[in-house]
DNA sequence: GCGGATCACTAAATCGAATAAGTGCAGTCT
DNA sequence: AGACTGCACTTATTCGATTTAGTGATCCGC
């Protein structure tokens, strides 16, 4: 039962050609010259045997295999636009023929292994956009996306009429592996509101349980009256803004309005519901994909990818 | 600057032998007679030169990669305990000289590309163990701790006295690929009231929106009266019911109790505070990866894992 | 002191694909 | 007619590890 696989070699036998031939067929060398007869025919002997590439063979030949992976320190707690950013990198990599998969636990210790083990195409991470050989910025426009939903979420603030406002971090995720990106979205925070010409924000740092954030969030509202709206890292932060915010007799939004980021789905149910920011991080995705594998980005394609106020009860 | 890969020739040379010496040498062939000193003389150089061994020459020769995949459905909504889970199974396999890489997107033709493109060692599903060549059963005592946990989720209810309960799922992740391990954790479910002679458990299906939450929750109350006690597929879900029982004014545990599944983090900071039941998932990660690679379990580890009941407020 | 076993290695084949370097043949140019 | 070019392929090498089948040297028994 167990047929075993497929190899170039067989579909040469089938197709009466030598290997290389089917090797120039399969892969459109351009430089090759096949008749178009010969090539239907290996191209009809691999489909009926079923032929698929050997990916260790061809890594080994060409040095780097058809593999892109992508680092995530921690298990991520399912944001839509993160869902749908590997959704959209993994299918524009599958169209070009390369396949995504996704590695925990970073480290450059691991890097090196990673390296090693399966030689991709590159490593991309999710934090910083790591540096891969072909392509030496291969940002896909993360970072500047990232800048401009930021401002989406800060100005969101300031045109329902906050003049001063918070943002929100939760400490131990920071010290987790977030630090970067929320080192870059507090930067960001930071530059839209100095555009704005408006007052820099105070950091509202959550702790390490329900206790610690109510404690955290009486020292803010006490120490910070005059903010009345706070920014959130993400939606899970913003959620946990909320509950402290309940318990201890904080008006939301009255008192204080309260807005997170990359809607995640458990923001619709709270209450009052989450006001956050929606993300179409698809067109990041497709476009990172080329760029990772050094293709030339479709300039038709829609660059600046939207980013919408999904506007509910808390902001 | 580029220093290109060192190699096992490159060992060798350094070494003074052959480079199937190295070979012997490095991986410790028990049928190979090397003497000591040159045993000694390899190790040296292929620490010095830095030797890793080729992934993808190793693959191609042995037909089977040293990566282990692990398919995921869909972006995971970070319990604690799958988080736990990956991050020991990762651990372990790395002391085995493997490598964990995690895909999403499932899907049979998936599999056949991912079998062509890495050759993986095995491919697990986090839904349903996977079969791989090596272990025909490599569960790793999963399913059979997924009964013990329902378990512990379905007594603590009990325990605390409610003589008919509920158990509520969500329509749309059931649909996205929860299926199998939704019903699994109802069949368990069943079993277990069954064992304790209590009426079976009447199913609360949530929707889309909160909306549809409410309007499920309030029927399902006012057909199920006797209904005290709900246990929830999972923390998110669990949130979900707590929330629309808000809204409509049922209190809790009061009028209906929840209990979560795999403790999220977020059920912390509820109102009221969500009681889940938090697993050790850490030693079904660490024997699974034994099973998978088909190596001997160690009769020592303590098998049956651990699950408690994480007391809060909302049971 | 000579056949055979054991030791400590080495040479070479192998995995499957990509590709550089040929090879034979038809047609073209001069 | 002979050299040359282009076409349509094939042969053979390569990537880096594992592994089988040797190969000389030493030791042992008788």
């Amino acid at each position: 039962m167990r047929s075993k696989r497929v190899t170039m070699k067989d579909v040469s036998v089938a197709a009466g050609v030598s290997q290389a031939t089917v090797s120039f067929v399969l892969n459109d060398k351009p430089t090759e010259t096949i008749s178009p007869e010969t090539r239907e025919r290996v191209r009809r002997a691999a489909a009926e045997l079923g032929y698929v590439p050997n990916g260790s063979a061809r890594a080994l030949r060409e040095g780097t295999s058809r593999i892109v992976i992508l680092n995530v320190a921690r298990l991520p707690h399912g944001g839509t636009g993160l869902a749908a950013f590997i959704d959209a990198l993994d299918a524009e990599l599958e169209r070009l023929d390369h396949m995504l998969l996704v590695r925990y636990r970073a480290g450059s210790d691991d890097i090196e292994r990673l390296t090693a083990m399966v030689s991709p195409r590159a490593v991309l991470d999710l934090d910083r956009i790591y540096d891969s050989p072909d392509a030496e910025q291969a940002d896909g426009g993360w970072t500047e996306g990232l800048a401009a939903h930021t401002a989406v979420q800060i100005r969101h603030l300031v045109e329902t009429g906050h003049e001063q406002v918070g943002f929100a971090l939760p400490r131990s995720r920071v010290a987790a592996g977030l630090a970067r990106l929320a080192a870059l979205r507090v930067g960001y925070a930071r530059r839209v509101l100095e555009d704005l010409r408006m007052p820099q924000p105070h950091t509202l740092t959550l702790g390490a349980t329900a206790d610690d954030d109510r404690r955290s969030l009486a020292e803010f509202v006490e120490r910070h009256p005059q903010v009345t709206a706070v920014a959130a890292l993400d939606d899970e932060t913003a959620l946990r803004v909320l509950a402290a915010a309940s318990a201890l007799g904080i008006e939301v939004p009255g008192r204080l309005a309260v807005i997170g980021f990359d809607d995640a789905g458990l923001g619709e149910f709270a209450t009052p519901s989450l006001t956050t920011v929606r993300i179409d991080t698809a067109a990041f995705g497709r476009r990172l994909a080329r760029v990772t594998l050094g293709l030339p980005v479709d300039p038709a394609a829609p660059t600046p990818a939207a980013a919408v106020v999904v506007r509910r009860d808390s902001a």
